[in-house]
DNA sequence: TACAATGATTGGAC
DNA sequence: GTCCAATCATTGTA
């Protein structure tokens, strides 16, 4: 059951008896986070097990309710069995309607804070609020590869991971990385013709130095020939897209 | 503290 | 699926 496995993946299902209700959990979900990392981890551990303690208490009540109302039922039964006759098999019909009411209010309990767990990971874990920037050295890599690339600054699948692994980030953070790059640049070529200057020289010293040492080995491969860094009007498509 | 920069998300087009 | 464009939310800085 899916509802039992998210909940026994964070934790609330499982035997260990903590804190925390559906209601106090969905409030403390709310509640925002600090910005260090590890209090951040300690604050949704400390809203975890507050869900999970409420979960229990919650649970206990209703089953103690259950056996509580089941028993009343039953003496009713026994006192109606002295003016009636009453069959086991009424009251076992009995104790079962009461079991599958209890049931489904529990399955209700779990439902709420299922939805409680839910709305602290999603906070929890919303990259937009625990937006870091990238590295200074990651920064300078994708740079170095779309000025290079200037004239179509549109990375293979390949290309991405080689990157993403270089810089330590993920593949859809390369993507959405280049992705604002291009929108950015093509908004504002003016802004970023410094930038594109300053990484199309180095990528022209790098081959520079490529060149001189492969001259050195005597070897006779010619020099690549850098992207001066533009990004003329041409460039891009009818349809706005850069070519 | 206001503002710019930046990484992530969303919705629409292809 | 990718990409663009707009936008959001956070971070960095003057």
């Amino acid at each position: 059951m899916r509802l039992d496995n998210m909940l026994l993946a964070e934790g609330v299902s499982g035997p260990e008896k903590g804190g925390g209700a559906a209601a106090a959990a969905a409030a403390a979900a709310a509640s925002g986070g600090s910005s260090d990392n590890s209090i951040e981890h300690s604050d949704y551990r400390a809203k975890l097990s507050q869900i999970r303690q409420i979960y229990h208490t919650e649970l206990e009540k209703y089953e103690q309710a259950c056996n509580e109302f089941t028993t009343h039922v039953m003496n009713l039964l026994r006192e109606q069995s002295r003016t009636r006759p009453i069959s086991p098999k009424e009251i076992e019909r009995m104790v079962g309607i009461i079991h599958r009411k209890f049931s489904s209010i529990q399955m209700q309990l779990k439902q709420s804070t299922c939805e409680a767990v839910m709305i602290l990971r999603s906070r929890f874990l919303d990259a937009r609020r625990k937006r870091r920037n990238f590295s200074k050295q990651a920064t300078e890599i994708l740079n170095e590869y779309f000025y290079s690339h200037l004239s179509n600054p549109y990375p293979s699948e390949e290309a991405k991971e080689e990157l993403a692994k270089k810089c330590s980030i993920t593949v859809s953070q390369v993507s959405n990385w280049f992705g604002n790059k291009r929108i950015r640049y093509k908004k504002n070529i003016g802004k970023f013709q410094e930038e594109a200057n300053l990484y199309a020289a180095k990528t022209a010293v790098n081959a520079a130095h490529a060149v001189a040492a492969a001259v050195q080995n005597n070897q006779t491969s010619s020099p690549t020939t850098p992207n001066s860094g533009g990004y003329p009007s041409s460039c891009y498509q009818s349809d706005g897209r850069i070519q």
